[in-house]
DNA sequence: TATTGACTTGGACTGTGTCCATCGTAGGAT
DNA sequence: ATCCTACGATGGACACAGTCCAAGTCAATA
């Protein structure tokens, strides 16, 4: 399974105990969890597993470029495993949910040059909001 | 714009000193402010008013659509007050600046009907990422 | 100007995330 | 197989963002 593992072993990654439980946490997930639930989940595996060093691991995951974070709303940042497809996200404006999607065409391009503002833009993060089915239906 | 004023006594708001300091700081400003920006520069003003009201404030004018409430980073939020015409984010991933753009096109277009789970779109909000010139000199 | 209920205050509290001194251990060297 | 040591883990304290609450205050109306 743990493709994740392997990639980062190969990239000269220490493994430890903690960072497998975590990259496997992650891996095993295709929700978007918070760094606490990551705790709570990696906890169960290993009971005294450091909050810090959850904390440490995401950091370090995101900073490979094995794992997005992704902040909606302002409260906890989520960590989104899906890092190796370019993907955007769709979110119900009344229960949260969050799905992966995967808009045609590059968003960049829609931004005119007179817009950018000198800035060196390296890829822009779109959240599509709306009701999902449920949250949509009438009787529910 | 007390016209922001003036709307808000309109729409039966109670104006209060506090009140209308914070709206009139969210008004002068072209920036987008953290809520303890916007309790620093009432304080300024007003030196015994509360982080409470602030906070409770602000959280009226986004529920009274005067606002619009920013979660760029999973830090703290920021407020824009031009929530009246549409327009997206320019985020510098380095220091946090934030600027209002403008693409061209409609993003929900890009989102084809397989893509979108059911779910009744309202609206996406896009986030350009990069690095602002200041942050992309080499030094600075 | 008196009344009243909505608003403000400030301190305590929760949740999220970071820092740091100290201890432990993965993985290379022998 | 064992030793070494630099890197990683630990956990408690701290920092920051935001919320809650009981008590005091005041804007709007009559």
């Amino acid at each position: 399974m743990s493709d994740l593992v392997e990639r980062l072993r190969e990239r000269g990654w220490r493994m430890t105990v903690q960072r497998r439980i975590v990259a496997e946490v992650l891996d095993g997930e295709h929700m978007h969890l918070t760094a606490d639930e990551v705790h709570a989940r990696a906890t169960a595996r290993l009971p005294e597993i450091s909050r810090t060093t959850v904390y440490n691991t995401l950091g370090d995951l995101v900073a490979l470029g094995e794992v997005l974070e992704v902040a909606t709303d302002g409260r906890a940042r989520r960590y989104d495993p899906n890092a190796h497809r370019s993907h955007q996200h769709l979110l119900c404006s009344r229960c949260g949910a969050i799905r992966d999607v995967h808009p045609v065409g590059d968003p960049l391009a829609d931004l005119p040059a007179g817009e950018r503002f000198g800035f060196a833009l390296s890829h822009a993060e779109i959240t599509y909001r709306g009701l999902c089915p449920e949250c949509a239906a009438p009787g529910a």
